[in-house]
DNA sequence: CGGAGTCAATCAACTGCTTGATGATATGCT
DNA sequence: AGCATATCATCAAGCAGTTGATTGACTCCG
């Protein structure tokens, strides 16, 4: 039998990569040391050196754990009742039991300014995302959860910009957080369930 | 007579805060080099130091000039006419003629989770601007310029989180932030002009 | 044996900042 | 005015500490 549905065949790899998560999140790419990486994952530096030959490959495994912590996170669309309005149950949740994933996404959208592979990277998440908003939209409006339903792919734009300045950005007050995206809802004319 | 209204009575130091200004527009905190910011500046590096004890004060000087130009732009109201579509447009001015600024903004953004100081001024420069809005929201409203009024304050909060989301993320396609933001105009039931 | 994994030690380049010197400009004294 | 002294502004050179990456050796295991 099989140990594990994700075998994880390098731990050590993984344990590296999760820990320069956490280290981009608490000190930003200003502040990212490979030897607090190491430190952090318990390890020699030339150990993370054998594993990942780069700083840069080391931050590409971070992006793509992010990516995928984005992603899967928020794929899960149960296929009744009120998805879109689940999708925003889902984000309020990731906000509160994953700040550390907004942290290092805000810090991915910016460095993707100067890197072109990370602007490529997310800016398909980032299309995926608000191609899944339309469709969540659509389908509201089908079910009758919209008030006054309008143009999807405006409103999936204006759901992508708005959370994202909300989540990204660590300088809110958390009221003042939670008032934009409620507001955001009430926009939409989202129905309460 | 005075040589000028604003005499600049150190250039030097002017210049050398400019030179980090668009240092850190361009390569970010992770890329904010002082022997860059002294060459761009054309001085030497001991003369940086010479006006800026430390990359901390430099900063603190950039700091300043991005929230002063920040505020600035969006102070101008002209108390006639429709003054929420002259903010919008003042802002879609600012993006486009000084795409830097709003890159500086980002990056203050995120250094503001670790930097108390750049917290603190940064939340008050949005809590200003969100006030703002809420007035313009009141006065929009009482003089006709909104199809359906809502709450001020939630919408205020709305329309800082989307500008930001949308002005601060280099990631979006131009057509997107476009539509996101005249879907964010749409939602608060803006009249033209 | 021989490869995989790990580490202590080290390197070369970089980075914020300092030092000491130099010319220019201002100020005070006679 | 003439001269001395002090302050300002600037630079070349360099220091001490940091940082990403390398080297060579050691251990474990099949």
């Amino acid at each position: 039998m099989s140990p594990a549905v994700t075998p994880s065949p390098q731990p050590r790899r993984d344990a590296l990569a999760l820990a320069a998560y956490h280290q981009l999140a608490q000190h930003g790419f200003e502040g990212l040391r490979t030897r607090e990486v190491a430190a952090e994952a318990g390890v020699n530096i030339a150990t993370l050196h054998y594993y990942f030959p780069s700083k840069e490959e080391l931050i590409g495994a971070v992006l793509s754990h992010a990516m995928q912590r984005f992603r899967s996170t928020l794929d899960v669309a149960d296929g009744s009742g009120n998805q879109l309005r689940t999708h925003f149950d889902g984000l309020r949740r990731l906000l509160r039991d994953e700040p550390e994933l907004f942290a290092v996404m805000g810090e991915l959208a910016l460095r993707a300014a100067r890197d072109p592979a990370i602007h490529d990277l997310f800016q398909n998440t980032m299309d995926m995302w608000r191609r899944t908003i339309k469709g969540l939209l659509i389908n509201a409006a089908k079910d009758g959860f919209l008030e006054a339903p309008g143009d999807p792919d405006a409103q999936a734009s204006l759901v992508v910009a708005a959370v994202m300045g909300a989540c990204m950005i660590p300088v809110w007050q958390p009221t003042r957080r939670s008032e934009a995206i409620r507001e955001l809802q009430r926009s939409l004319g989202l129905r309460a369930s």
